[in-house]
DNA sequence: AATTAGATCTCGACT
DNA sequence: AGTCGAGGTCTAATT
């Protein structure tokens, strides 16, 4: 990885055309050969970039760009798409390399495919006496996240997000439109299970008969490893 | 801007948990207390980040994980929400700031706006004997891009992209459907411009009789100003 | 402030 | 390799 500070402008052309006038910014190069072109605030986004694969080649900046300043011109060339950096290298303040090694990568935890299975073992969070039918149980319109029988025997569709919104609700109307009409199946009750649910979500919800049950990750994961401790 | 390269490991906590195990990576400390922690691959996202507003303050690491080889533990916590991201530093390799002063930002050129403004003054380019009838005509589903008439006196619906896709095809194919059920403007024809037609979309489109335009940006934007110079 | 739609989206999973 | 859905989405425009 090349890290340098420099005095630049750069233009972008490829999916849109865009312009970065002269100042001092960071530029990443990583040893895939990727740019990130960084200004010293914003967030995660660089102000400008170009993704691997992708070479990068530094030829003598045109006599215009020269005579405006220029030492040197990056061109970035995508491999296989038709973008394209150029970066107009005015000054470079620092510039050093460094070999980092492979990296082991981020390892993620507490996704929706988590939430599924920490609530398929402790179906009473859904509702009492709910029994687990099967977890992705296939439609066809696609599979619903948890599907469950009741101690009264209606059939309930759950629907589970990290975040409830009002597309979530849809999905989950749609699942139980088509369930209902399943006799074996039929009545169908809906939960709308979520750590977080906007107002606009269960409004239109709670509307529709589609019961929503608010989830605590961390007591979730606490009864799951019998790990009660606060820390 | 301090620019860091050290071995370290990371652990996040907020909308999820994620672990980030030892290894050498650029971590970037951005004057509005944003950090961003790259590996040496991947894009633009980095493996871990916390955006403003937030603060940083080094503590001495625990001993369990000074017995571990970490010399220092970098806070950062977000100001507003609870997420909250540990760096533990074992080996800083590089450590250095610099300031880069404001930057003037990312401007962007050649939008779909910009195309569509261009078109506007430029019908010739979508059909001879086209005229203006307005754009961003809307429709019950959203807005027509551009609506014009021929000198055969037929409605034309035009979809204007910078890269013409198949959703785009179908997105025109909805208003056509739409607009020809009036019948002030049936017979409705489609025109498809854009930058670039993937084959996929041209074929959709033609087989939809629907004609498709390939645009010229930069020759539309020289008509529009007068200005034919090559460069 | 809150909501919506677009993004040079990125990223992973699945077909 | 393409497609689909989710994201610590982010970002800007609009209400």
């Amino acid at each position: 990885m090349r890290v340098v500070i420099a005095r630049c402008a750069a233009q972008y052309s490829g999916r849109l055309t865009a312009r970065l006038d002269l100042a001092t910014r960071l530029i990443i190069v990583k040893s895939d050969g990727s740019v990130l072109i960084h200004s010293d605030g914003g967030s995660y986004k660089p102000l400008n970039w170009m993704g691997p694969p992708c070479s990068l080649r530094e030829v003598a900046p045109s006599e215009e760009a020269a005579s405006g300043g220029a030492a040197a011109l990056w061109v970035i060339e995508h491999a296989k798409t038709e973008d394209r950096l150029e970066i107009e290298i005015h000054e470079i303040v620092s510039d050093t390399s460094h070999d980092l090694g492979s990296d082991p990568g981020l390892v993620k935890d507490g996704v929706e495919a988590h939430l599924q299975e920490l609530l398929a073992s402790q179906m009473a969070v859904l509702g009492e006496g709910l029994s687990l039918v099967r977890r992705e149980y296939p439609t066809a319109i696609g599979p619903v996240d948890i599907l469950a029988r009741g101690s009264n025997g209606r059939t309930v569709a759950v629907e589970v997000k990290r975040r409830g919104e009002v597309d979530g609700v849809e999905q989950l109307t749609r699942y139980l439109e088509l369930l209902d009409r399943d006799p074996l199946l039929s009545p169908v009750e809906g939960v709308f299970a979520a750590q977080e649910i906007k107002p606009q979500a269960r409004t239109l919800a709670e509307d529709r008969g589609i019961r929503c049950v608010l989830l605590d990750y961390d007591a979730l994961r606490g009864a799951e490893t019998g790990d009660h401790r606060l820390f």
